[in-house]
RNA sequence: GGAGAGAUGGCUGAGUGGUUGAAAGCGGCGGUCUUGAAAACCGUUGAGCUCGUAAGGGCUCCGGGGGUUCGAAUCCCUCUCUCUCCGCCA
């Protein structure tokens, strides 16, 4: 949710600065119904006053003996006009909540421009492309003959967008998660949080992945409201809703290996081959709740914390800022990291790194006591794949591969799988 | 799944229709005293919205939603959650 305040005082501001992301808004329509708003607004309070006062008056008449008839019947007709009032105001601002809460956050001044995907821009590359003397195989050829990795079973199980790891590489899966968990809570000081996969309605709006991105979620049947995660980032990042932190807690770091599903709508027919989109796949997410001071130089540190995951694998890759046309509904910033996939010959992403600013704490009503001011202010939400699981185990698979079509295990790893030093 | 009890401010807990945004205690903050600290004493201490340049007004909130009433923390309906007992269960 965008500030309301810079909505009424400057809202050809935030027009302009939506208009970075193709998100056109209707200025003078907007402003006429602030306009009501308001309108409506002082005079459902000016009568809740009036009604009070004269509320008031009968008990003190009623006390003293006198006769309240006469009163009553006074106070009994304002409450039509109130009520009435009442409705309007009730009407006028739901709908403008509701329009607000379909609006992107507004980008950083530092967000490249661009009309699509296209105008990403590189920040920088770490390593470089393996050259193979051998032509090098996919994922899929490299694992499903030897039956590690069961695209067949998995749709008899369940659908198409589903696998079944077998053997050595579930446990190289494994130790992918084990070893990311490690270096983010021993090396970067992240507190390991292990939260619900199931969440109800207000925390995905606190998120903002409703009310517009419900055809993404994946919903369960009841009567309750409830849906499977599409990342952990939802139910860590709204451990703080409806939350006043007192400010020497900050920053709160936490690092959660979820599972993670999603139904990808309109996706077809893209990466349809071996498993680099799934309905369901495993990610450990790194979250920060900040002071709004900090939250760029966080930004920074969150995405190292996710460089140093590939590092640490010698897994080449690249740094891209997404362009206004590229980011996500929440993010102010975004820095995409995209890990090298020799089987496919080019950069995919493996990692996203959010900074929303005040957006999700102002949709969940996150605050920190400011020091400075006493009052509750709105925290800053961070969040970034620290990583994805499925796609790092393609890209270890891929990059660690020889001629024989063995898998070389990194050395990182190899501590998690007993020493194990190659798979074949 | 069955039966019962409950949900009040940071916490404990009073309040069952009329200056109650809410007693009291604890905690927090400020002060007096003290070399310092503790104790004691005094003061202070919820959030959101809104009008106003400001000073200062006003509105809403006692788990959520709805209703009754001139007036609701207090009465009614409903949902959610918590606790106790029984059953089932990884």
């Amino acid at each position: 949710m965008l500030d309301p305040k810079l909505i009424r005082n400057d809202l050809q501001f935030v027009a302009d600065n939506l208009k970075k992301r193709g998100v056109i808004i209707d200025v003078a329509k907007l402003n006429a119904i602030e306009e009501q708003r308001k309108l409506l607004q002082v005079k459902t309070q000016e009568l809740q006053n009036e009604r009070n006062v004269r509320s008031k008056s009968i008990g003190a008449a009623k006390a003293s003996g006198k006769n309240v008839e006469d009163l009553m019947k006074e106070v009994n007709d304002l409450g039509a006009s109130l009520k009435e009032t009442e409705e309007q105001f009730n009407k006028v601002h739901a709908e403008l909540t509701a329009y607000l809460a379909l609006l992107p956050n507004l980008t950083h001044e530092s967000v490249p421009e661009g009309k699509s995907e296209e105008d990403n821009k590189q920040i920088r590359v770490w390593g470089e492309p393996i050259k193979f003397n051998f032509k090098p195989q996919d994922h899929v050829d490299l694992c499903v003959k030897k039956q590690w990795m069961d695209f067949e079973t998995a749709v008899k199980l369940s659908k198409s967008r589903f696998v079944v790891l077998r053997g050595p590489l579930a446990r190289l899966n494994r130790a992918l998660i084990q070893f990311m968990l490690d270096l983010h809570t021993i090396e970067h000081g992240y507190q390991e949080i292990n939260v619900p996969n199931i969440v109800n309605a207000a925390s995905l709006y606190g998120t903002s992945q409703l009310p517009k991105n419900k055809e993404d979620l994946f919903a369960l049947a009841g009567d309750e409201e409830l849906y499977l995660i599409p990342t952990a980032e939802v139910p860590v990042t709204n451990t703080v809703r409806d939350e006043i932190v007192e400010a020497d807690k900050l920053p709160i770091k936490y690092a959660c290996y979820s599972a993670c599903y999603r139904s990808e709508a309109g996706t077809y027919g893209k990466d349809t081959r071996g498993m680099i989109r799934q309905h369901q796949f495993e990610k450990v997410e790194l979250v920060h709740i900040v002071r709004p001071e900090d939250s760029y130089a966080a930004l920074e540190e969150l995405t190292l914390h996710a460089e140093t995951v590939l590092q640490k694998l010698k897994l080449p890759y690249r740094v891209m800022a997404l362009c206004t046309a590229d980011i996500g509904f929440a993010a102010a910033k975004t820095y995409d990291l995209e890990v090298w996939l020799p089987g496919q010959d080019r950069y995919r992403e493996i990692s996203s790194c959010s900074n929303t600013e005040a957006f999700q704490a102002r949709r969940m009503n996150a605050r920190w006591r400011n020091p400075a001011t006493g009052k509750p202010e709105s925290v800053h939400t961070l969040n970034g794949s620290g990583l994805a699981i499925g796609r790092t185990l393609i890209a270890v698979i891929e990059n660690y591969q020889d001629e024989q079509g063995r898998i070389h295990i990194p050395e990182v790893l190899q501590p998690y799988m007993k020493g194990l030093k190659v798979i074949e």
